[in-house]
RNA sequence: GCCCGGAUGGCGGAACUGGUAGACGCAAGGGACUUAAAAUCCCUCGGCAGUAAUGCUGUGCCGGUUCGAUUCCGGCUCCGGGCACCA
């Protein structure tokens, strides 16, 4: 047998019979506890990262280990495989997109075959495929019967480079998501998902996920953005119109003394009157010409124009000059504020500019305003003022009282406003999912009929890099008769967002081979909801609530039971190195390839698992690296050089060990009870890790000639390597075939600990004289509270510290310390 | 500005409910083996003083609670992340 430990050899072995034995293949069982286990499925960019190691390492110690914990585990992968780098890539080889991403995908998946994760690969899908992206396109086709996607002319987020819309969640301070380019907006008349309908269904929920970490539920309670205020009319002047404002503090209503409208606002130009009309339509023009990034940034200055128009408060019956402003946004409440001088910074600055009035209505407790002194505004809570009725109440009361008073006047009413927006999935690209809709003259929008599904992406397709999506140009694929009254018609050109794949992918795994339906819910609501979820924490407002979404529409369209997708959610970290995320541009990248070649992939995981916990960032270290290698090596040696020694060994006799023996195995029941508790709660594979290292440490001290040495070193080895099994299942599937065992781990049960085992005959005791440590003392485990102290309290040592001081106080903390207080 | 995290040796990190700070690993130094090197094995390894035993000190800073604080409380500093002209 080969002595050394040839790590290339034995996981080609291993993967081998795992491709023949399938162990990793699961079905529905109902008499089994199912356990679905997930890591975010990548985008077939070429070849795996670190990131990725690291991802899928964290992901595969908790699938073995929960089937060696008896669990039926569904752990599937796929692909991520529309999206722009194909297309890119295809224009610069002037290949096709589809070659390039299945020519990825093969590698990829060979890839990750080499580190040996247990994937059922039987479920494994592509979502450019278009057995996956047909379904995709008849649930669109539901939500669009049922208003769920609907298409409106707006503003968007443009993607000069990319040459396509963006959605909210996809821009990062201002640029590109993808590519980093600065954002730009474009009026088009695009597809949207109503994800606002179920703002208040997302919000509620993020609090009844205990399983996600609660930062990743702060980003998206942000991000919906949930505030409670008022609907209040404000009638013009001289008409029977009305402006209709959004205010969260309808408590300062009284102080409102002007109006400021957004340019956009559907009344703006009507209200301007004759005089005005230049000057307004000057403004307008520079505001659309006006960046969206830019107009929305806070240190952009606040300018405005009259439009000659009045309106009224309704509580004061004030006169409030009716002004169109840059700050105020159309599609946030109503698209007109209400301005508060006193009480809002922006409509302090703006009326400092324009010279309006003033006039304070909130008071902070203990202090006078005076509004002509003030230097900004006032936002705070406070006692109010100037408010006939409601002077004196507290802001708080006042809101509650005030919204009560204008409901009972109708003038206004309580409402709430949300910041998250719909959902814009309209991409001017063509490698993505058809949408689904054909154009006719005569009936206008038409939805493609069921038995016409799928539109196919066509392949006959030039790409050239220039003038925006080929689809748009490709006229076999645009031409078409409309499926209601067989007149000519057009083809919709646009795709579908690639975030619109992944938002039910976790899904369709349940019954990756269903025929006749998206999902088949039986075998979905066996397997749903995911019980561990993996991956970056870049997704928190983007995939992970876009699947949500999902989640929540294909309940209502009666496909799944579920409520929510993922009900444990682990976030692992990024992968550094010298101080910096790996990447191309820094020079800092290692390829996975090269570290399987050079050490083995059991090397490259236990690394990975060893050097951080899964949520922090793993500081990647070349020595660290070797430092694994190293471990491997000292597990094979010393299971290679004891296996003789229990070769012919009888069976454990626990009672008739000696006080070594007892040693020994105490530290191996100790290590199972360590190594369990680290993984099953709380994902501690580092220390976990160390725990093992540290059991090696032990086994490694010198042969003992006792009579059941040999027995209590083969119960130490098999739990060694079983402990190890999730970690590096190559090599500890070897060990544990040489060590003479038939049934391979991967079908083999997790180690249970001996309580009797890793109880100690004798215990330390640690002993302080005022909280500092003098002594330390072993005394057997029995030994009652009352001889202890007093044992401590004769130590030779805490006599020297007590010396001409009095004892006030003994504490005793059992089977640990004594603390003795003098003075 | 608001909301979340975080700060522990030369480095990555450990200490789970307040109870021996620094597990495990890396690096470094010394030694064994070797003609030599690699590999392997053994020893040392927070700081200061001391040959040593040992003592003092030490978990970002200041203070508090406690017999006892890396852990709890109050106030700061720095770093990372999210949100932000959202009415």
């Amino acid at each position: 047998m080969d002595q050394k430990y040839n790590p290339l050899d034995i996981e080609q072995k291993w993967q081998h019979h795992w491709e023949e034995a399938k162990p990793f293949t699961v079905t529905e069982d109902p008499d089994q506890k199912k356990y679905y286990l997930l890591e975010m499925f990548p985008y077939p960019s070429g070849r795996i990262h670190m990131g990725h190691v690291r991802n899928y390492s964290i992901g595969d110690v908790i699938g073995r280990f929960k089937r060696m914990r008896g669990f039926n585990v569904l752990h599937p992968m796929g692909w991520d495989a529309f999206g722009m780098p194909a297309e890119n890539a295809a224009i610069q080889n002037k290949s096709h997109p589809a070659k390039w991403t299945y020519e990825n995908i093969d590698y990829m998946r060979g890839q990750l075959k080499k580190m040996g994760f247990s994937y059922d690969w039987n479920r494994e899908l592509a979502t450019c495929n278009v057995d996956y992206y047909r379904w995709e396109q008849k649930l669109f086709l539901q939500m669009f019967e049922k208003g769920l996607a609907y298409k409106k002319t707006s503003f968007v987020n443009w993607c000069p480079k990319c040459e396509t819309v963006l959605a909210n969640e996809q821009v990062e301070d201002g640029c590109c998501w993808r590519c980093d380019s600065e954002v730009k907006q474009k009026e088009l008349d695009q597809w949207f998902f109503r994800i606002t309908d179920y703002a208040d269904e997302l919000l509620e929920w993020t609090n009844r996920l205990p399983g996600w970490p609660e930062r990743v539920l702060v980003m998206q309670r942000n991000w919906i953005g949930k505030s409670f205020g008022c609907e209040i009319d404000f009638p013009v002047e001289g008409t029977s119109e009305a402006i209709k404002v959004f205010t969260t503090r309808q408590d300062t209503v009284y102080g409102a003394t002007f109006m400021s409208l957004a340019p956009e606002h559907p009344l703006a130009l009507a209200l301007t009157v004759t005089e005005n009309k230049d000057a307004v339509d000057a403004f307008i023009d520079r505001v659309k010409k006006t960046d969206r990034i830019k107009r929305t940034a806070e240190d952009f200055e606040k300018e405005g124009v009259f439009t000659g128009s009045y309106c009224i408060n309704p509580l004061t019956k004030a006169r409030m000059p009716i002004f169109l402003a840059n700050f105020v946004l159309m599609e946030y409440g109503t698209g007109a504020v209400m301005a508060v001088p006193t009480h809002d910074q922006r409509d302090f600055e703006f009326a400092k500019k324009y010279e309006l009035p003033l006039k304070v209505v909130i008071q902070p407790v203990g202090e006078t305003l005076d509004p002509a002194a003030m230097g900004e505004a006032f936002t705070d809570a406070g006692i109010l003022v100037n408010s006939a009725i409601f002077d004196g109440m507290r802001s708080d009361a006042a809101k509650e009282a005030i919204a009560d008073f204008l409901e009972k006047e109708g003038i206004g009413k309580k409402t709430v406003n949300f910041r998250l927006r719909d959902w814009g999935i309209s991409r001017q690209r063509y490698w993505g999912n058809p949408i689904p809709i054909v154009y006719c003259d005569t009936c206008g929008v038409v939805p493609v009929p069921d038995q016409d599904l799928p539109v196919q992406l066509p392949m006959d397709v030039e790409f050239t890099g220039e003038g925006g999506s080929p689809l748009a140009k490709l006229d076999s694929f645009i031409s078409c008769t409309c499926p209601r009254c067989n007149q000519p018609a057009r083809r919709e050109t646009d795709t579908m967002d690639t975030f619109v794949q992944s938002s039910w992918y976790f899904l369709r795994y349940c019954c990756p081979d269903a025929q006749d339906t998206p999902l088949d819910r039986k075998r979905v609501d066996y397997w749903m909801s995911v019980d561990q979820y993996i991956g970056g924490i870049e997704h928190a407002v983007l995939h992970l609530l876009y699947a949500r979404f999902f989640t929540k529409v294909l309940r209502d369209l009666g496909y799944i039971s579920c409520d929510e997708p993922f009900t444990n959610l682990l976030t692992q970290g990024m992968v550094i190195k010298d101080g910096a995320k790996m990447s191309k541009s820094k020079g800092n990248v290692v390829d996975p390839n090269a570290l399987i070649e050079r050490y083995g992939a059991d090397t490259a995981r236990l690394f990975s698992l060893f050097a951080a916990p899964p949520e922090k960032d793993l500081d990647w270290s070349d020595q660290g690296v070797d430092g694994s290698f190293r471990f491997l090596n000292r597990l094979w040696k010393l299971v290679h050089e004891r296996m003789e020694v229990f070769s012919n060994t009888r069976v454990l006799k626990v009672s008739e060990l000696t006080p070594e023996e007892r040693l020994l195995r105490f530290a191996v029941h100790k290590a199972i009870k360590k190594v369990t508790e680290d993984i099953e709660d709380r994902f501690h594979f580092n220390t976990a890790i160390a725990a093992v290292m540290e059991l090696l440490n032990v086994l490694q001290g010198p042969e003992l000639k006792s009579p059941q040495y040999g027995a209590v070193m083969r119960e130490a080895l098999d739990s060694m390597v079983l402990l190890l099994a999730p970690f590096v299942p190559h090599i500890t599937e070897e060990l544990w075939q040489r060590m003479g065992h038939n049934v391979p781990l991967s079908k083999t049960p997790w180690p249970e600990y001996d309580r009797d085992a890793i109880v100690a005959d004798e215990m330390l005791v640690v002993v302080q004289v005022n909280g500092k440590l003098r002594s330390k003392m072993t005394v057997p485990v029995d030994t009652d509270e009352e001889t202890v102290k007093s044992a401590a309290l004769a130590d030779d040592k805490v006599l020297s510290f007590m010396e001409g001081k009095q004892v006030r106080k003994v504490i005793y903390v059992p089977g640990k310390l004594v603390n003795i207080v003098v003075a």
